[in-house]
DNA sequence: AGCACGCCGACT
DNA sequence: GTCGGCGTGCTC
């Protein structure tokens, strides 16, 4: 006799209770069709009815006592499903990234609970009034209290919300079944979608495209319709139309009756972008965003899956729409963070949409001024293939770079955060009536406050970080919001020299003002867009030349074209170069560039100043002559030399506890296991720490990281396999948490 | 979601 | 006793 084995099996059945999985036995004569993601149909319940599942696990052992456990009745090989694909997808990213299959199958299927949300159930009479009032008495008299309860609710109001009735009027399922059964009530239910577009936009045809952008269109198309997949980059700088690339393949691609997702990062989904969609393919479109409901998100997915949309364009999780016919996956802007979950499993969505386009036969288009070291590296050895667009659409001049040095200024006696060159040309600009860009890299870097006289910083009494200062007399955590008053004296010495430093966008903007009283000056932060249209209201006012000068982090280089700025100073460009991150340069790298892009968008000619600390930085020089291909030569060396990803990977373990001596001891006790196993299979591995991690407390969890260094990716898939199982089986590592990120992207 | 079990008041 | 209404808990 054979081996038996079981499955993990989730049902199919929308409901919160049944949101976990039943292990089946497999029958033997099955066992080859049994594999995880298969539709399968099982008997469920006391009276065994027919339900559809779908396995999601297999194992050898049984979890509950064997007699408990039913047969699956059969696969269902006929036609297999998306539901299929997703959750098959959702196996290979547990492998892959680490994290348990539930963990996988969140991030992957939408949540059952919006179910709910979507079917607005009511509850209504079946009958008339006069029947209705009889039956009332009737009840009344045989002491049906349930049955009265209803009625009276009913009577007085002819549709009730059939949640309400459960809960409020405390009426069970069971009373009101039997009602339903006899024909006193009914309950419906309305499908609405909400289609989160409301605007109904012109159509628009086809744009002409300039040769370079001609070329790409037609080389990817005829590989297309010849039935080649593959993954393609498009390098093309800020400016180039690559959107335009886009909407001419996506337009072919639908003809061809294959289905399309697009993925932008969350800053550019602006309503620019939708619009540009929209107005070229109608109500085929649709979006899907951080800030629509479960219940709209679950729309989205519902209408993908139906059929009644072609593309969707969303943020990272939108790679998990439900086309049956998914025939492209376009990633714009691939460099971007927000592609690397920043939850267990810790996927990048490159790497998940090059899975998923090679299950469901589709191809995966990336997209980026500054590509991924990564990207373009396989780019180089032809693993994926290489577009370039190298001229800006509109035949603006590229702009004008400025390296100030600091440590220069410093030696002029100028000790303004504002260089004298930078100075000059803001007085021009605002002379001139054109618009300035102020962009500060915030990083870590936010005006924490500290003693002058005894060196005391303000730290964050439950995270490892410092506290940041604001207007109005606060210290905010920005990790857990902690906050509390600034104090007067120091609480340390009690010297009265405490005081912010370092420099803020609010810092920024108040020395511009003294600077310069007449500018209008706009502040775009965390602090000014926590209200839900604060990003794109000052975007908005800053476009309509409301003011003259925007100051901000980040979230100003990205997306939004302002046709009047011709002048973009970077007050410190290297906060970002030593953070001791090995992506340090490369996000120098890119954050110089698309701050850079910013200028000079339009006819005018633009002009940017990049102030540093260190000018001969290759990020820093490379970034102001615009050439990603130098960039790209000495930052591989770099990562050559010290083993750093791309050249080899890097498995990181985070252990974390609420007590410090917990996450120190299973952080010792997992560093000796992957120890041990890298001695035991003889593998040419490099392991650092176990240590404390950058930030050591965060939420007052304590945290601890082990990396692993590897060349083959595969070996460090084998080495968090072989720790998983280490963790999970043994007893020691109660009350911690481990997580597992690959080549990550954020530093811990 | 669907089913059965057990409690409770009401009726024969 | 027994029947029907009603609430609750479980489903591999």
């Amino acid at each position: 006799m054979s081996k038996q084995y079981y499955a993990d099996i989730i049902i199919d059945i929308s409901h919160e209770n049944l949101d976990k999985t039943y292990q089946y036995a497999i029958p033997e004569e099955i066992v080859n069709d049994a594999a995880i993601g298969a539709l399968v149909i099982v008997p469920f319940g006391k009276g065994n009815r027919s339900i559809n599942g779908y396995i999601v696990g297999l194992s050898e052992v049984p979890k509950i006592s064997r007699e408990l456990i039913k047969p699956i009745i059969r696969v269902v090989t006929e036609a297999p499903m998306i539901e299929s694909h997703l959750i098959y997808l959702a196996y290979w990213m547990k492998e892959t990234f680490g994290g348990t299959m539930n963990d996988s199958l969140k991030a992957v299927i939408p949540v059952k609970k919006a179910v709910k949300i979507k079917e607005q159930r009511m509850l209504q009479l079946a009958i008339d009034q006069d029947q209705a009032k009889q039956l009332y008495y009737e009840y009344q008299k045989k002491n049906n209290k349930a049955r009265v309860r209803l009625l009276e609710a009913l009577m007085k109001e002819s549709i009730l919300d059939y949640d309400i009735v459960i809960n409020k009027l405390n009426i069970s399922r069971s009373t009101l079944q039997g009602l339903e059964k006899q024909g006193v009530t009914k309950t419906i239910s309305e499908q609405i979608y909400r289609n989160p577009i409301k605007n109904h936009f012109e159509q628009s045809g086809a744009v002409s495209l300039n040769e370079e952008q001609e070329i790409i269109v037609q080389d990817f198309l005829q590989e297309y319709e010849a039935g080649i997949r593959g993954t393609y980059l498009v390098h093309g700088i800020t400016g180039s139309g690559k959107t335009e690339v886009y909407m001419e393949i996506i337009a072919r691609v639908l003809t061809m009756d294959r289905q399309v997702i697009m993925l932008i990062p969350e800053i550019a989904l602006t309503y620019q972008t939708v619009q540009r969609f929209y107005k070229r393919f109608g109500d085929r479109v649709s979006i899907l965003n951080s800030k629509m409901s479960q219940g709209e998100r679950y729309d989205q997915s519902l209408r993908a899956k139906n059929g009644d949309i072609d593309i969707i364009i969303g943020p990272r999780s939108a790679l998990f729409t439900p086309f049956q016919k998914l025939g492209l996956i376009i990633i714009d802007e691939e460099h971007e963070n927000s592609y690397k979950s920043e939850t267990v499993p810790k996927y990048h969505a490159v790497e998940v949409a090059r899975k998923r386009a090679e299950l469901t036969n589709a191809s995966v288009l990336l997209g980026s001024a500054t590509p991924l070291l990564e990207s373009f590296q396989k780019a180089q050895t032809g693993e994926i293939k290489y577009y370039s667009l190298k001229k800006r659409a509109k035949e603006a001049e590229p702009p004008r770079v400025w390296i100030v040095d600091l440590r220069e200024e410093l030696k002029k006696k100028n000790k303004s955060i504002f260089s004298i060159k930078l100075k000059e040309l803001i007085a021009d600009r605002l002379s001139k009536n054109e618009q300035i860009m102020l962009f500060l890299n915030r990083r870590g870097y936010a005006g924490f406050v500290s003693c002058r006289s005894c060196g005391y910083v303000v730290t964050c009494p439950h995270c490892d970080v410092s506290l940041t200062s604001h207007n109005d007399g606060t210290l905010t955590c920005h990790y857990c919001g902690y906050s509390e008053v600034q104090p007067a004296n120091c609480p340390k010495c009690g010297s009265k020299y405490i005081a912010a430093f370092g420099t803020g966008t609010q810092k920024v903007e108040e020395l511009i003002k003294k600077e310069f009283p007449d500018a209008r000056v706009l502040r775009m932060d965390t602090d000014t867009t926590k209200n839900k249209g604060g990003h794109e209201e000052i975007l908005t006012s800053f476009s309509q030349h409301k003011a003259d000068i925007l100051v901000g982090t980040q979230m100003i280089v990205k997306g939004h074209d302002f046709p009047k700025v011709t002048l973009v100073g970077i007050i410190a460009a290297d906060l970002s170069l030593y953070c001791g991150d090995f992506r340090a340069s490369e996000r120098t790298f890119q954050l110089l560039c698309q701050a850079a892009g910013r200028a000079g968008r339009d006819v005018l000619p633009g002009e940017v100043v990049i102030q540093t600390y260190h000018p001969e930085h290759y990020s820093i020089v490379t970034a102001a002559q615009g050439d990603y291909e130098a960039f790209y030569k000495q930052e591989i060396l770099y990562r050559t030399l010290m083993q750093y990803p791309p050249i080899a990977h890097i498995l990181l373990l985070l252990i974390t506890s609420k007590e410090e001596e917990q996450a120190a001891n299973a952080a010792d006790i997992l560093g000796n296991a992957t120890k041990l196993y890298l001695d035991k299979n003889d593998l040419q591995a490099q392991m650092i720490g176990p240590a404390p991690a950058a930030i050591s407390k965060a939420n007052d969890i304590y945290r601890r990281v082990i990396y692993v260094k590897h060349k083959d990716y595969t070996t460090l898939i084998d080495i968090k396999n072989y720790i998983e199982g280490y963790y999970s089986y043994s007893q020691q590592f109660n009350g911690c948490n481990l997580q597992f990120d690959f080549d990550p992207m954020i530093s811990y």
